[in-house]
DNA sequence: CTGAGGACGCTTTTT
DNA sequence: GCGTCCTCAG
């Protein structure tokens, strides 16, 4: 079998075929990365004759790793059996089950997600070091924590190097968290990188090992590696003649900076690797021309590149909208409508051709309610995630104990969940009591009604739990289906039943419940039917015949997001611009492009995070495929108060003759004497930069003069309701009369060239025009946007 | 021990 | 605007 390079333009080509030594590929947004990274693997595999055993493939997300193997195994026509394909975390997890022992962790280990690393330091915080949490919040701590933990400074270098106050309690609670997670024999998000690095650090052999192993690494997002990724790559790869790391990423889309990855290593990869062969890839077959020449200006203005240019031989396509609107309400109202115009235009697209981008989570909830009014569907990506629910969370904690009855943290998240009348001094007192006689507090539960200090409800409810746990270990024990186990586990502990109680939110609490269950199940049946995939892990880990439970618990920690919702259903997706990496829609909307929002007021005055601002609006453009729009709003609800806002300083980057500009029907009426610039001039036609002249653009540096209704200070009017308002579609009307055109005229339209009209439809304001362009073919057009000049050559 | 009510805060978040 | 966290009365 050989594997089909043909599809291949000659970039992907040069760095498919490459075999030995260091590379790095600079890969555009949508310029064929993914086909990159596995046509190579799969021509290592089947041309070079590698065992996929000797492969290690390292991605951010475990959609990724997930999507990279099946496109292996479609190629291959079979299993890449051996092969390490996952996240950095997942292999983390894979590198310590085997030796944890090394540093002093049992293989069973814990991992820590977010949400017990807050509580944890919280713990610390506030009842170890009894510190105010008012001057001294733990979330400071956490995040000073994992920051040292991604820069790999050791617990002894961080107390060596604090000087203030702050960076001294810090080595403390930092000393002091480290101990607890090795005393509850558990490892946090974070050390599942540090540790395997500290693990080949102090253990050569095993890094020879893992360096024998693996002759070939690969690493998909090589710009959002930090610092503890980027030496277990040097560690596994660096003067492993021939140094086979190969590396796809593009500097342009790093966008995790403020949590740790660091764009030097991208930067410097050809330092590091100095006989590094370096490929580029700038063909982009993703987006229009239009929308890649907004793309390129955009990261134009950044000076910390290695300087791409995205080329494509698509057409110019539609231009970019722009749209003014009064508020947020009305960014979103707006939104829905040009949506469900364009859907009504077009019978073939459906909701998923389209998607709803922003800045911060908090921007969904005015576009969720204009969906809702609009009828129409939406789904929300991403916000919390599905393991970090409280629900979710405190099944798991049931389902660990089970598992573990010695799980204390466990047994201390349920055992007031739900309600039972235990109180914090009746756990106290549990607790005295458990550590005296060196019980679990499982253990001492069941003798709770013999506990000094534990009387009434909780001498009842105590050892009620215990039972209830007891039971379902001891199912467990004797190879109880998973799905039936958790299903009864969460029904008899009155979960169910409580968040029934608890009306709608908890109905959807129920659900998640039930996501979760079915998800136990699945993993059960994965292991009885022994997916391979599953088996080759176990394999690798040592493991032969895990029990379901304990798998699934070692699984979900590492699954950040079950998607809950239904992917196929015709919905349409919101999400922030994060989350929006490596996806592409034909038509994107990016809301809220204003100054102190996007870019953000966190980042206005530090220059590198500026830049990382500018990488993000790079990778929300970049995700559109025909047509891109961007909305700003004159105002905007912040915390309490609304705020005047400005329009974007991205904005200015934005060629102007590929802009079109439209404003809201509640700017229109808000501003009735508003006159456009352009229209008073005596032609009517002048170009698109003079048109940018209207009110909302004073920042653009096109109109000295601030609008009053922009001025800070601006008191709100009252928020307005008229969403249902039918008329939202057509009422975008304005009383100049357009420019007269007939069929058969030659018109010439700012992006799409010269073309000739075919038919004309509508009255008044409403008028749309079918144009048959020379370049791009037929399209139909309001005329009053369309802005099209008559053309008399 | 619990539920109510008030203060607070609030960027992004692949794992 | 909303969710979380804390405090306090019953």
């Amino acid at each position: 079998m050989s594997v089909d390079l043909s599809h291949l333009n000659p970039e992907q080509r040069e760095a498919t075929e490459h075999f030995e030594g260091p590379m790095l590929v600079l890969a555009g947004a949508g310029s064929g990365k993914t086909r990159v990274l596995t046509t190579r693997i799969a021509w290592l595999i089947d041309e070079q004759g590698v065992d996929p055993a000797q492969i290690l493939s390292l991605t951010f997300t475990n959609k990724a790793a997930g999507e990279m193997r099946e496109r292996i195994r479609k190629i291959l026509g079979r299993e890449p059996t051996g092969m390490w394909m996952g996240t950095f975390h997942a292999i983390g997890v894979r590198i310590l089950r085997r030796d944890a022992t090394r540093l002093g962790w049992a293989p069973n280990f814990m991992i820590y997600d977010a949400g017990d690393q807050e509580s944890l330091v919280k713990r610390i915080v506030r009842d170890e070091m009894q510190l105010d949490p008012k001057r001294w919040p733990p979330k400071g701590f956490q995040a000073a924590i994992s920051k040292a933990k991604n820069e790999l400074t050791s617990v002894e270098a961080f107390q060596a190097a604090a000087v203030d106050v702050f960076e001294k309690k810090t080595a403390e609670v930092y000393e002091r968290y480290q101990r607890a997670l090795h005393d509850a024999n558990a490892f946090d998000f974070d050390d599942l990188l540090v540790k395997p690095v500290e693990l080949f650090r102090t253990h050569p052999h095993v890094l020879e090992r893992y360096r024998d192993r693996f002759p070939f690494v690969l690493v998909d997002e090589y710009q959002d590696t930090n610092r503890a990724q980027y030496v277990l790559l040097q560690l596994l790869a660096k003067e492993v003649a021939p140094e086979n790391l190969f590396v796809v990423g593009d500097d342009d889309q790093s966008i995790y900076g403020w949590r740790g990855a660091d764009i030097r290593n991208i930067l410097d990869f050809e330092k590091d690797f100095p006989t590094a062969r370096t490929v580029r890839l700038e063909r982009n077959y993703r987006s229009t021309k239009t929308i890649l020449d907004a793309a390129n200006h955009v990261i134009a203005q950044n000076l910390r590149r290695k300087g791409k240019t995205l080329r494509t031989e698509a057409a110019a396509g539609e231009a970019l909208t722009l749209v003014e609107a009064a508020d947020e309400a009305d960014e979103a109202e707006w939104v829905a409508a040009e949506v469900r115009a364009r859907m009504e235009d077009d019978a073939q697209l459906t909701l998923r051709d389209f998607v709803v981008l922003y800045r911060t989570n908090s921007q969904s909830r005015s576009m969720e309610e204009a969906f809702k009014r609009w009828g129409m569907p939406y789904r929300l990506i991403g916000g919390t995630r599905f393991y970090e629910r409280r629900e979710v969370k405190d099944a798991l904690a049931y389902l660990r104990l089970v598992a573990n009855p010695a799980a204390d943290e466990a047994f201390l998240r349920v055992v007031n969940v739900p309600r039972r009348g235990i109180g914090d001094a009746s756990v106290a007192r549990l607790a005295e009591h458990a550590s005296a006689r060196r019980l679990s507090l499982l253990a001492a539960a069941e003798q709770a009604e013999y506990v000094d200090g534990i009387k009434g409800g909780a001498a009842k409810a105590l050892p009620k739990m215990a039972a209830l746990v007891r039971k379902h270990a001891a199912l467990a024990e004797r190879g109880h289906p998973l799905g039936d186990l958790l299903r009864d586990l969460v029904s008899e502990a009155g979960l169910l039943e409580s968040l029934r109680e608890e009306g709608a939110e908890g109905e959807e609490r129920v659900e998640n419940l039930h996501e979760l269950i079915a998800g136990a199940a699945d993993l059960e049946s994965r292991l009885r039917g022994e997916d391979p995939e599953l088996m080759m892990e176990l394999e690798e880990m040592g493991e032969t015949s895990p029990r379901a439970i304990d798998l699934f618990l070692a699984h979900v920690a590492l699954v950040a997001d079950v998607d809950q919702h239904d992917p196929d259903a015709d919905a349409i997706p919101l999400m922030t611009m994060h989350n929006a990496k490596g996806l592409e829609f034909p038509f994107v909307f990016i809301t809220g492009l204003e100054d102190g929002l996007f870019p953000h007021s966190r980042t206005l005055d530090e220059k590198d995070q500026m830049e990382e601002e500018r990488r993000l609006f790079y990778v929300g453009i970049t995700r559109a495929e025909r047509k891109l729009y961007l909305a700003y709003a004159r105002r905007r609800r912040h915390g309490r108060d609304w705020m005047a806002s400005a329009p974007s300083r991205f904005l200015e980057d934005l060629p102007k003759d590929l802009l079109e500009l439209r404003r809201s029907p509640a700017v229109e009426r808000a501003s009735p004497t508003y006159q456009r610039p352009w229209r008073s001039a005596s032609s009517g036609l002048q170009s698109r930069s003079q048109r940018l002249g209207f009110s909302g653009f004073g920042s653009l540096g096109f109109e000295s003069e601030d609008s009053p209704a922009l001025r800070r200070g601006t008191p709100p009017p009252p928020v307005r309701r008229e969403a249902a308002d039918p008329s939202y579609q057509v009422d975008y009307s304005d009383s100049q009369e357009e420019p007269s055109m007939n069929k058969g005229a030659r018109v010439r339209h700012p992006s799409f060239g010269p073309g000739t009209v075919v038919e004309l439809t509508g009255v008044g304001t409403e008028v749309k025009a079918v144009i048959d362009f020379d370049s791009i073919g037929r399209k139909t057009l309001m005329l009053k946007y369309a802005n099209l000049e008559r053309d008399w050559d």
